[in-house]
RNA sequence: GCUCCCAUCGUCUAACGGUUAGGACUCCAGGUUUUCAACCUGGCAAUCGGAGUUCGAUUCUCCGUGGGAGUACCA
């Protein structure tokens, strides 16, 4: 058996994208990291993976960095903490990515390509079907300094490693042992990409060792890709860090999980009123056993704490198997925690951390003044901005002369248009609302009849662009997704064509400039 | 298609060659309770298939099968 934990200190990082909501599947793997970090003495680092500018937001590293505090998760080292090895921003390290491909341009592991994506993606359609070789490789073995001239001149380029054209990768996963891949599966991965910032392999592999990670313990689909990364570091002439492959989050169906169909966002979780440290207990449950029972085997306590975890925490208990996140079984979970682990005082101060306090009423009361005739009106007419989830009725989902398979479309259509809400403001979602009806040609009552419902329960209440905005993306998503399921759903089919759809209209760009 | 990974109830898992294959979630039935929860009791439900190795395979090996992931100037 290899050894595990190397004799150096042990190092781990968390290194998400701010390219949307927090993903539970990230905190999954960060929970897993910190626990092996905790476990060793080791130091937890939180490193933002910022180097594709088309998706990258300031505004997703703040939910970031708020999702996973709210969660419990503590980094050592980061953007906003500071630390000795940074920056931890990737892209405030370009200089480094830029010398290090020098280096490798330098030793002949790397060469310019000016194909354009153009002609990539036309040799994919078909090329690549016909056997031809990629369009890059006849740039393989052009003259450097040829090459050099042509980028230095303005013309567009990136960077690629050259890939051995024979020979196996062999690698070991903590968790699996021996992976071996031939090399003629490693395509010759742009390193730099050409507006200057690296791709994800050539920045992971230079900040895991400028930055000590000793262990890399990241997810299950970064196991094709790994043959490229020991590559780098073979030809940087550095040890490469253990790596440990985690078995992925599911959706029911057995696939990734994913938002398409149910709630991935750590938002979601905590408007829903679940528990940080239920959250933490349930993620690493997914992967990990329950704690062993004194008296006899086999009946192990489900409910545990982060401490109680990191203690009994090592790598080759780990299972392996990808896990389906099972929200009846994390609520039941929750429901444990609410009422073994809070004292009553605990639960109300949970209650007003979580929605009962004057900043969420207040922003609710200026909806809810002029529908009052009494105080004892309020909560019954908003208490849905207080559900974890809302049980509309078939009926008032479908306006008249409406099919509840149509309406179901309507909605998916909804979610996609809603998403691409920027800034989230009232205006905003009217237009993206208002797009939905030019889609369908309806009318704006049609689509808001259904939405009301879907929302709040019932098909009346408070004005719907500000109660959205109140419940924010997460909740409203889930809650649209919750309502299509009562219209018998969007097949995945019919889903596919309907988002070609939907793309080909140009309601996508649904913000108000 | 190609490559890799994985494989115990529907779901999460226990059993480090020998158990009537255990627990939990869900579901069902009963009990308790003014109701509803909670709680208690019980029930349904699994080792993907085939060859080996072995006195003995859930467990080790091989071959199938199934599922997943990857196959980007996304991570």
């Amino acid at each position: 058996m290899t050894e595990l934990v190397a004799h150096r200190p042990v190092r781990v990082r968390a290194a998400p994208s701010p390219t949307g909501a927090a993903h539970v599947g990230n905190a999954y793997i960060a929970l897993f990291n910190l626990a092996f970090a905790r476990r060793h003495g080791g130091h937890f680092v939180m490193r933002i993976e910022d180097t594709d500018r088309a998706r990258s937001r300031k505004k997703y590293e703040e939910r970031l960095y708020a999702g996973w505090r709210w969660l419990g998760l503590h980094w050592d080292e980061g953007p906003d903490v500071g630390g000795n090895v940074g920056p931890y921003r990737q892209s405030e390290r370009s200089e480094i990515y830029h010398e290090h491909a020098r280096q490798l341009m330098d030793a002949g592991h790397a060469y310019y390509s000016f194909i354009t994506p153009e002609e990539l993606a036309a040799w994919r359609d078909k090329g690549q079907r016909e056997g031809e070789p990629a369009p890059y490789e006849a740039e393989r073995d052009a003259d450097p300094v040829m090459a050099q001239a042509r980028a230095k001149s303005g013309e567009v380029s990136v960077i690629r490693m050259k890939s051995p054209r024979e020979g196996t990768c062999v690698f070991t996963d903590a968790f699996r042992g021996e992976i071996r891949i031939g090399y003629d599966q490693v395509d010759d991965q742009v390193l730099l990409k050409s507006d200057g910032f690296p791709t994800y392999h050539l920045a992971v592999v230079v900040d895991d060792h400028l930055m000590g990670i000793t262990h890399v313990i990241r997810g299950e689909d970064w196991i094709p890709s790994t043959p490229k990364h020991m590559l780098l570091y073979e030809h940087f002439g550095w040890e490469a860090p253990m790596h440990a492959h985690l078995p992925l989050l599911l959706n029911p169906d057995g696939t990734k999980m994913s938002k398409r169909r149910n709630p991935t966002s750590i938002d979601y979780y905590r408007r829903a009123g679940y528990l940080p440290q239920t959250m933490l207990n349930y993620m690493a449950l997914m992967a990990y056993p329950p704690a062993p029972s004194t008296n006899n085997a086999g009946d192990g306590e489900e409910k545990f704490s982060f401490d109680n975890f990191v203690e009994r925490f090592e790598l080759e208990n780990v299972n392996l198997g990808g896990s389906v996140f099972d929200l009846d079984k994390l609520s039941w979970l929750n429901g444990r925690y609410l009422r073994e682990e809070l004292s009553e005082k605990q639960l109300g101060e949970a209650l007003r951390h979580w929605a009962l306090n004057d900043e969420y009423i207040g922003r609710i009361l200026p909806l809810m003044q002029s529908r009052m005739e009494t105080l004892g009106d309020f909560m019954p007419h908003c208490s849905f901005f207080f559900a974890r989830s809302v049980d509309p009725k078939i009926e008032d989902l479908v306006p008249k002369k409406r099919e509840a398979s149509e309406v179901a479309k309507v909605l998916q259509t909804a979610v996609w248009s809603l998403e691409c809400v920027e800034p989230w403001s009232r205006d905003a979602v009217e237009v993206a609302l208002r797009r939905i009806a030019e889609f369908w040609d309806w009318p704006i009552r049609d689509v808001t009849r259904p939405m009301y419902s879907a929302v709040m329960g019932q098909p009346v209440g408070p004005p719907l662009y500000e109660s959205i905005v109140l419940l924010e993306l997460d909740l409203t998503r889930t809650r649209l997704l919750a309502a299509m399921e009562t219209l018998g759903g969007v097949s995945k089919k019919k889903a596919r064509g309907l988002e070609k759809d939907w793309n080909g209209s140009g309601s996508r760009r649904s913000g108000v400039s």
